[in-house]
Formats: structure tokens, C-alpha cells, sequence
DNA sequence: GGAATAATTAGATGTTTATCTTAATATCTA
DNA sequence: TAGATATTAAGATAAACATCTAATTATTCC
């Protein structure tokens, strides 16, 4: 759960999960929303994948990333926990 | 909602609100939980309130902590507005 | 007023983190 | 297989962070 907090706590990465909340895409149509090189963007990812928060997967010459519901909805719970 | 959410990505800073769930605390009382420095749990309630999650009042000699409810209720709904 | 208690601030230190540039890996296409 | 495109990994750097000890501020009680 520590990790997933702190992938929580970057501004970049969570809205790389509003983008994924719309659709999959790959990580080159992610790292063109932002002004960042496409290393720090692919940084990010690593973290929201080790996270749990993503979803990579290869479709030949391109990954595809995709949110995670079910880790979503465990921090939601968690937080939910906190709160009560 | 920055400030907030990089509140909540420490594992101490998350106990104390776990804490605080329960009744209001000085302190102290807080600090006797966690093998750490008092300096060091002040640093975590002064981010805590930096961020709204806590509020602190002066009760004579001590420092009194409660939950800010109304921030805590509004992260989750932000949380959950990503996850939808 | 002065000692004692509660809590924070200041300053220092080692670690983690976000970012950059450059290099490496994987895949596709001609 | 060679060149092109997509993506990540490596190495470097500056900023942010958690923690410590020591000093400071605020309050109480004698």
C-alpha cells in the first residue's frame, strides 16, 4: 500500500491515470501530453506499474497501458478505512 | 489537493491519522507511539496540517490534534472521481 | 520571577526522487 | 539484415524529504 500512496503523490502521474481513466494508450501517446522528455514520463510509468496502479502490456512495436480497477478500488478502501 | 496527497504517501504520517480516528491527541501522546523523535513526529503533524488533514489547537500547555474531516471526505471524492 | 514540562524550530546529514541526456533493447518494414 | 521507430535503462544532478541533536518558544506551577 506504501508504494501506491506514493505513486499517488506526483501531480504528473495522476494525471496519467485521468488520461487512462478515458482510454488505453500507449506509452508514446502518454508521454505527448506531457512537456517532459518521454524518459521521465516512462519513469513514471515504472512507478504506477510497480505500483500496481497500471496495466503494461507489448502489442508488437508499441506497450499499451491501461488502469488498474482493482488496485484503484483497494486504495479507495483504504482510504475509506482512514476517513471512517 | 498536492499537498494532500504527498501528506498521505508516509507511513507514519498515515498512523497518526489512524490514530486520530479513534479521539483527539496532544502531541505528545501522538509522539509516544512511534519510536522516533519528537522533532520528528512534529515535522509529520506539521505536514499533516500544511495539508488540512489535521487541525491543531493550543489547549494551555498542550497541543491538542483531531482529524479534518472535511479534507479527508474531500480527497477520497477526488480519489474516487479517478477511479470512475 | 525561575524551574519544569510540552512542543516546535534550526541546522546538519544521508536518502529518495524527478529530471535530463545518452545509450541500449525490442519490434517492424523495406 | 539494416534502418527506423517505440520504449526503457543507465548515469548524472539538483531538489525534496525524513531524521537526528540542540536550541528556542510557550505555558504551568512553586
Amino acid at each position: 500500500m506504501d508504494r501506491t500512496y506514493k505513486a499517488l503523490s506526483d501531480p504528473s502521474r495522476r494525471e496519467i491515470l485521468r488520461l487512462l481513466r478515458e482510454e488505453d494508450l500507449t506509452a508514446g501517446e502518454i508521454a505527448r501530453h506531457f512537456p517532459t522528455s518521454w524518459a521521465s514520463v516512462s519513469h513514471h510509468l515504472g512507478v504506477l506499474k510497480d505500483a500496481g496502479l497500471v496495466i503494461a502490456e507489448r502489442e508488437g512495436q508499441y506497450i499499451r497501458y491501461s488502469l488498474n480497477a482493482t488496485v484503484l478500488q483497494e486504495v479507495l478502501q483504504h482510504l475509506l478505512d482512514l476517513a471512517s
